[in-house]
DNA sequence: GCATGATCATGC
DNA sequence: GCATGATCATGC
């Protein structure tokens, strides 16, 4: 950034620092940012947008994180239509510019990469518009209709829930491409907003596009250049609607159905590597996936997370189902909104459920889609909170499954001498979050 | 039988 | 070499 404007680290006060995006309208467009509700070159109908890719270390780049757009207003969401609402007038022509990610760099050392892209949602809506496209020399994408449509479909969604009072259960596992994403400090002293239709204040939220979305358009660019592309994204890139993609998933699983575990094995000529494996049942699923033509990174890259759940003749689980460690001197500066537990809770999760039948045999038997309802996320946030104050306070004594319905925390190490070092100083077994099983039964219970 | 602690094999 | 997703083991 420095180098593209000479000077720029003296002309620069340390508070605006902070703001890529701005630095980069600012210093290097040389424009000052208009108001805040129209797109930023509003003579041009453009949308400036800088965002960060990461360079994995087997060169291949991925989005750092959803791309946040622009705030959703509740109040008059409701009463647009696509083609009207601020959303798209704002969001409809997108300059984005992408840069690489180092955790150590300030944002005056970051370097640009990629090929700038303009991102058109609609038709342009002046001439002006494509003076900038020949000025910039951006690489337009061409976006698939089916995405398109898409993104509509998700908009939609989200105005059908603040039509409906539900803002206040937004989650980012709603929709596809488009999100509803949390935007502000987010801590508990935030003010809630209003909505129309209920009296339920609702987290500030703002449109986003997600992460699996943002690496399509990744893709888009380096799919050429053979060293960036990841192969892997071209599966969901291919010109199929996301919808499409979540349904080709159970229609994967759909001739399994009913099989016993270790004729699906078989039949897929995949053998337990060694008796002691726990990630057996998942190889199968992955290998179940495969044969679609479906690869465990493309339901990475739609935010999909699947999980293995093995029952009883009951349908009762054998197990409680573990997310990822956490660790102790960092939970007690973190955000509830910047947790993993948290991210990982907001996403749409895929169930492989094999059932030991009556017979003793097991079976796939049942796949299906699944969002935590709001309440028990709002419970599951609880139990973090009260993690994040018992570990300042002392790490020993951490919430049990006994004081939630969710969720619990629960040792998830190599072994008991596996451990790390908590504020207090003392050294304890690494830990994780865990979805308590009778939670995991009353899941399958309503599906 | 359940809650909790302990541990495993693999893939990246 | 460790994070990951998941299961095993033990004590009540």
């Amino acid at each position: 950034m420095a180098e593209a404007v000479p000077g720029l680290e003296s002309r620069i006060n340390k508070r605006n620092k902070g703001d890529l995006g701005m630095i980069v309208e600012r210093y290097y467009f040389e424009h000052d940012p208009p108001n805040i509700n129209e797109p930023d070159f509003n003579e041009a109908g453009l949308e400036l947008k800088v965002t960060g890719v990461i360079t994995k270390r087997d060169g291949k780049v991925r989005a750092k994180e959803r791309l946040v757009l622009t705030m959703i207003n509740y109040e008059t969401i409701v009463d647009e239509t696509w083609e009207t609402s601020k959303f798209l007038k704002k969001c409809r022509l997108m300059l984005i510019l992408f840069y690489e990610y180092e955790k150590s760099k300030d944002n005056l050392s970051r370097r640009f990469v990629l090929a700038p892209m303009l991102h058109r949602l609609a038709k342009p809506a002046n001439l002006l518009e494509e003076d900038v496209l020949v000025r910039r020399e951006a690489f337009e994408i061409e976006i698939p209709i089916e995405d398109l449509n898409t993104i509509r479909q998700d908009w939609e969604k989200i105005q059908a829930k603040v039509r409906q009072g539900l803002a206040h259960e937004l989650s980012e596992g709603d929709t596809t491409f488009l999100g509803a994403c949390r935007k502000g400090s987010g801590g508990s002293s935030e003010p809630l907003r209003h909505q129309p239709f209920s009296n339920q204040g609702a987290k500030a939220r703002a449109f986003s596009l997600k992460p699996a979305y943002v690496n399509r358009l990744i893709y888009g660019i380096c799919k050429d250049s053979a060293r960036l592309a990841d192969e892997s994204l071209a599966q969901v890139s291919s010109p199929s609607s996301s919808r499409t993609f979540e349904e080709s998933v159970l229609e994967a699983f759909s001739g399994f159905l009913g099989l016993t575990l270790g004729d699906i094995a078989k039949s897929l000529g995949y053998h337990r590597p060694s008796k002691g494996y726990k990630g057996f049942h998942r190889e199968v699923a992955k290998r179940i996936l495969l044969a679609g033509a479906i690869g465990i990174s493309a339901l990475d890259l739609e935010d999909i997370e699947m999980k293995l759940i093995r029952v009883n003749k009951h349908w009762t689980p054998n197990e409680a189902m573990s997310f990822p460690n956490f660790k102790y001197l960092e939970i007690v500066n973190e955000r509830w909104e910047d947790s993993k537990f948290f991210e990982k809770l907001e996403r749409r999760f895929l169930f492989v459920v094999f059932r030991t039948d009556e017979q003793d045999v097991e079976r796939l038997a049942k796949v299906f889609y699944w969002n935590m309802p709001y309440r028990d996320r709002q419970e599951a946030r609880r139990v973090w909170l009260r993690t994040k104050k018992c570990v300042a306070k002392d790490a020993r004594f951490l919430p049990t499954s006994r004081e939630s319905y969710v969720a619990h925390v629960r040792p998830k190490a190599k072994n008991s001498r596996d451990r790390e070092l908590t504020p207090q100083g003392l050294k304890l077994v690494k830990k994780c979050f865990w979805l308590n099983r009778d939670y995991i039964a009353s899941i399958l219970k309503d599906a």
